[in-house]
DNA sequence: AGCACGCCGACT
DNA sequence: GTCGGCGTGCTC
């Protein structure tokens, strides 16, 4: 067999295109597709990943292969993925990988490592020197002590002493400092919790994935279990058979959920051998996970949307917990993939059991369980045995017509709080809008103040008085006169926020203590996770927020949940916006009275009568999803149909227009013909940070095809350089 | 993405 | 005559 010769590169920086190398003689035998190589590109190195290797090349004289960075870049499955993605959600091949080979990989940083220090005499010979150095030298003497004392090794750090004493230390000979590799996994305290008896549904649920676990071969299953029912702990047991079956597993969570919480409960069933994949930690702590992944030293790695990509050896499991969650979806940059569509491709690929849980799935994933595609678990029962709360629905109308005026909360709510605060139980009011007034408007003209970069009004915050664009983070100070008709009239505000909601209630009740959880007061890393424990630890007796407050955590005392707006989503003209209603109202209503304490969720709406209503309310799934499939299949929406989404951004409004409706003619004229193409649209926010936004959808039977057509019209024409096609396949919100 | 190349205007 | 603005195009 002839050997290859020439090496295809796929460059780290953003070159769609593929270059050419000679592959040196003594590389030939290591050099395969998917190898990290870095080469030089005219006078600079780059790093990159081998597309193809062939036996000659079409260019001239090619430049040889600089270094062989690592032989297995990307595994087999993982490479084949890299395809498949590009292809599904027409992306460059280039860009996908750089998705799949994230910053730790790429730059090569150097393993975090830690510096311990020890002892290089014996104990008698270092009691010694400590006592001659006593008096004079005492930072040094101190850290003798230290050191005798410890039962091992410390860290430099910890010892809390200047260095340069330690060094002196090092040069006399008396201690030595020796570099250990930190693995990024943190060495906590946890306590072990060994497996929980199941009970009969999720002993049958667990069979059933035992039993694809032992087959070794590929299978999804969708387990529907509603709140408190003890998903995670057919998750764990999950995971521990695929460990003694030798096999690694991947456990995937919500954004908003990778708490240490979360992670935690993992540690307590397995100890120190987790790999936490978090986008927060150090890019020396993630190359450290991603290794002992790589290695198989670890087998058990958890994390958010992109930990998708790990490297994990042998991998037997992929569990997508909240598999509806929207933060799966990437949605602004390309290629707009979706973890949980990805994970169960990746599953195909490595003959791994996908496993999908979820207490209110996506339409997508029940459709697709019902149609047999995914295999159906049911947890029906709270394993806690708390009862399912009590939902009401209150008219605003009626609430606002007896209170005389506006307020945030209905006399049931007020009610409620009081006695919840009066009984040491807590309350959770969720309202989707951060700041304290939606906008400022004149009251003559309707001047509105607005972005001078983007379409949209400015938020009124009262933290730091000033307005602000949710788009782009442009501040300016409040109006005091309409600019327009130069103050003849007075600027009003119109809509609320969170900040408003909770000024409010501190009038109401002076006495009861209330945090705030949105945006704004979650900025700093870790100030989520100090909430959510302030929370928890009854520091408050109201918490406030926007969705976020909705999402994983469980706090024991919160016996209320009021939604204050609660047909917010369904004013977003969305094919999925009934559905997230539904989601969100579970959500709720599983943060309600979760050990035994009955919980109550109140729904303030101004739509009293719309028909999802009741449906959410009693979280009746199964009516919810056949109402819901009988509106797709009317308007022909997903899962009837596929859709793909398209936004062109640009700084001149006409140009882009112009561009993008030249692109939409071309592809009416080469689309498959059983694909729809829906008219040119401003986009929900038709201007962001000064770029103009259209948009169209396409609807098709399947998405390949028409990816296959987008990509051949991408290649004829590119556009100008200032305007951008962002292709969003599969899109999960359609008017944003 | 970088980086060279080139074309134009402003200044020593 | 030369420095530097940035728009254009190429990298094997």
């Amino acid at each position: 067999m002839s050997e290859n010769r020439v090496a295809a590169v796929l460059l780290d920086r953003s070159l769609e295109k593929h270059l050419d190398y000679e592959i040196p003689s003594e590389m030939q035998a290591r050099i395969q597709v998917g190898s990290r190589v870095e080469v030089f590109v005219r006078k600079a190195l780059c790093k990159g990943t081998v597309a193809i290797l062939k036996k000659a090349s079409t260019f001239g004289t090619l430049r040889p292969l600089h270094r062989l960075i690592e032989e297995h870049g990307l595994s087999d499955p993982l490479w084949q993925l890299a395809h498949w993605m590009s292809r599904y959600y027409c992306c460059p091949l280039q860009r996908t990988l750089k998705c799949l080979t994230p910053p730790n990989v790429r730059r090569e940083v150097k393993q975090k490592t830690r510096l311990t220090v020890s002892l290089a005499v014996t104990r008698e010979e270092a009691l010694d020197l400590c006592r001659k150095l006593q008096g004079k030298q005492s930072a040094q003497a101190l850290v003798l002590e230290k050191l005798l004392k410890a039962e091992r090794p410390p860290c430099l750090k910890d010892l809390e002493v200047s260095r340069s004493s330690v060094d002196t230390l090092v040069k006399k000979g008396a201690v030595r400092l020796i570099e250990i590799q930190e693995n990024g996994l943190d060495d906590a305290e946890f306590f072990p919790s060994p497996p929980k008896i199941l009970n009969g549904e999720q002993a049958a649920c667990l069979t059933e994935i035992q039993k694809s676990l032992d087959a070794g071969v590929f299978q999804t299953h969708l387990l529907f279990g509603v709140t408190g029912s003890g998903k995670t702990e057919v998750y764990l047991q999950a995971i521990q058979h695929a460990l003694s079956l030798g096999k690694s597993a991947l456990l995937l969570v919500p954004e908003i959920a990778l708490t240490s919480q979360t992670i935690e409960r993992f540690r307590a069933r397995f100890g120190l051998k987790l790999a936490i994949l978090h986008h927060r930690k150090s890019l020396g702590e993630r190359s450290a996970a991603w290794e002992s992944l790589k290695s198989g030293e670890v087998k058990i790695a958890i994390g958010a949307r992109s930990a998708l990509f790990c490297p994990a050896k042998n991998l037997g499991l992929i569990i997508i917990d909240e598999e509806h969650d929207s933060s799966y979806k990437q949605n602004e940059e390309m290629p707009t993939y979706h973890a949980r569509d990805v994970a169960v491709m990746r599953g195909k690929l490595e003959k791994a059991t996908v496993l999908l849980g979820s207490a209110t799935p996506s339409l997508d994933s029940y459709a697709n369980a019902l149609a047999g595609k995914y295999r159906l678990g049911v947890l029906s029962t709270r394993a806690t045995l708390a009862a399912q709360p009590t939902m009401r629905i209150i008219d605003m109308k009626q609430a606002l017509d007896k209170a005389g005026g506006f307020t945030h909360f209905c006399p049931e709510l007020l009610e409620g709080i009081e006695e919840r605060t009066a009984k040491g139980e807590q309350t959770l009011l969720l309202l989707n809008r951060r700041g304290y007034r939606r906008m400022q408007i004149c009251s003559e003209c309707r001047y509105i103040a607005k972005c001078p970069h983007c379409d949209l009004s400015l938020t009124y915050h009262k933290e730091p008085n000033l307005l602000r664009c949710h788009l782009c983070d442009y501040q300016a100070q409040l109006l005091r006169e309409c600019p327009s008709c130069r103050g003849h009239s007075q600027m009003e505000f119109r809509g609320f926020g969170t900040e408003h909601v909770e000024r409010s209630l501190r009038a109401l009740f002076p006495h009861i203590r209330t945090l705030r959880m949105d945006r704004d007061t979650t900025r700093k890393k870790e100030s989520h996770e100090e909430l959510f424990k302030q929370f928890r630890a009854h520091k408050a007796d109201v918490l406030i927020g926007t969705q976020m407050i909705a999402k994983g955590f469980h706090f024991p005392c919160v016996t209320l949940v009021g939604i204050l707006n609660a047909d917010a989503q369904l004013q977003i003209p969305d094919f999925r916006s009934a559905e997230s209603l539904f989601q969100l109202i579970a959500q709720a209503s599983g943060r309600a009275g979760r050990s035994d304490l009955k919980g109550e969720v109140i729904l303030q709406t101004f739509l009293p009568h719309h028909p999802l209503l009741p449906l959410a309310a009693s979280q009746n799934y199964t009516a919810f999803y056949e109402r819901e499939m009988e509106e797709r299949k009317q308007f022909s929406f997903p899962p009837f149909s596929r859709l793909i989404k398209i936004v062109f951004s640009g700084p001149d409004e006409k140009e882009t227009n112009r561009i993008a409706d030249a692109f939409r003619a071309g592809l009416i004229q080469s689309a498959p013909p059983d694909a729809e193409i829906l008219p040119m649209l401003p986009a929900g926010h038709p201007k962001i940070k000064e770029r103009y936004r259209f948009q169209f959808l396409i609807k098709t039977k399947a998405i390949l095809p028409m990816a296959d057509r987008l990509e051949q019209l991408r290649q004829k024409g590119p556009l100008p350089k200032n305007i951008h096609m962002l292709i969003d396949v599969d899109p999960t919100a359609t008017f944003f």
